[in-house]
DNA sequence: AAAACGGGGTC
DNA sequence: GACCCAGTTTT
């Protein structure tokens, strides 16, 4: 950059600024940005839309208000505000963040970006977020919209999921953050792409970067961001059996480390090769649990996509015949009454079978 | 560096 | 149905 460019200096960041002060979206943690519900938003922001976000967030900080509140807190509590947000390591980590920031922090968060980082479930960006929404710290919060608002305004070809576009990003951005109020410029960034620069159809006439934006000049709106398209995902047919025994139904919680750790789920497993759906359910129900059933109608099938994978999950009535229930794959292993199903935090295709078995069972 | 990790919104 | 989203952790 010349000399004379460098003492013209950009003006861009202060007028992002002044526009976000003026335009930005009402949330529930912008009108009161305590260290705690920054965290928190921040937490369910990453790869959460905000409109998804807003009803956990409000439940969630009304039910556990304080880092304390939230490391006394039973982690199955936890988990059950959480089901059906996804990615449930995201509340596994930040139950464990609250703890370690009660017992070795004295109950105070790290000021800092750097001392952020250190705690489970902080990573570069969420360090930077609640550093400088929380605290003023002139970070650049690099996400998803930064990247692309960035890729397009400086016409970077650096592919979106390559890590030195971030690094390159956040290069540009720290001497411009250091001249404006971190926190709103942060967001700024962050409100422009998801109002004005958007993956489709960029609203560049109403952007205050256009006289700026490489892209846009040079009509590339829709090849920057270079992105990489997604291969294809396999998918699974699933068969898992709601095992009835005196009137209780049996379900099965998952190993923390597993993906969807901790949630409650009903006994069932993978289809194989030239196996009919109902005998995967028998097999996987003994080899899980040790015990015999007889397997009756199939209760629901229910399509769900995960990122990396695709299930069709055929739940099948069963009555068990024999044998006492041993955890195998699973953690633990509950007898429990129907009613009692909506207490337990369960993923989101296994919530619409246990709601289908209650409907059919009352009904029968 | 790449893969794993959920679920919902959008076009 | 593909793509995207206020990313982090593990391998």
């Amino acid at each position: 950059m010349s000399k004379r460019e460098n003492r013209l200096s950009v003006t861009w960041p202060r007028e992002l600024v002044r526009w976000f002060e003026r335009e930005h979206r009402p949330m529930p943690w912008r009108s009161d940005p305590s260290p705690y519900k920054v965290w928190i938003s921040e937490i369910m922001l990453q790869q959460t839309q905000v409109v998804t976000v807003i009803p956990y967030f409000d439940r969630f900080v009304g039910r556990f208000p304080s880092f304390e509140v939230l490391a006394a807190a039973d982690l199955q509590d936890v988990l059950k505000l959480w089901e059906g947000l996804g990615y449930y390591s995201r509340a596994r980590n930040l139950h464990q963040a609250a703890r370690v920031l009660v017992e070795k922090y004295k109950g105070k968060p790290p000021l800092t970006a750097a001392g952020l980082r250190e705690l489970p479930g902080i990573g570069a960006y969420t360090a930077a977020a609640i550093a400088s929404i929380a605290f003023g710290e002139p970070v650049p919060s690099v996400d998803g919209n930064v990247l692309r608002v960035c890729s397009r305004l400086w016409g970077l070809e650096t592919p979106m999921r390559d890590k030195a576009l971030a690094d390159e990003v956040r290069a540009r951005l720290t001497p411009l953050i250091r001249k404006v109020n971190p926190s709103h410029f942060n967001q700024a960034m962050m409100e422009t792409g998801a109002l004005i620069c958007k993956p489709r159809n960029p609203q560049c006439s109403g952007c205050l970067l256009s006289r700026h934006c490489v892209a846009f000049k040079t009509n590339r709106t829709d090849e920057l961001p270079v992105v990489e398209k997604a291969g294809i995902v396999p998918h699974y047919r699933i068969a898992v059996g709601v095992v009835w025994k005196k009137g209780r139904i049996l379900i099965a919680r998952r190993a923390e480390k597993q993906m969807l750790g901790g949630l409650w789920e009903f006994p069932g497993g993978k289809q194989e090769k030239d196996e009919v759906l109902d005998e995967t359910a028998v097999r996987e129900i003994q080899e899980e649990t040790g015990l015999a059933v007889r397997v009756g109608v199939p209760i629901v099938t229910v399509k769900h996509a995960y990122s990396h994978f695709k299930i069709t999950m055929t739940a099948f009535r069963c009555e068990w015949l024999s044998g006492r229930a041993r955890p195998k794959a699973a953690v633990e292993l509950k007898w429990i009454l129907p009613a009692a199903l909506v207490d337990y935090p369960m993923p989101r295709a296994t919530r619409r079978i246990a709601e289908a078995s209650v409907i059919r069972s009352g009904k029968s």
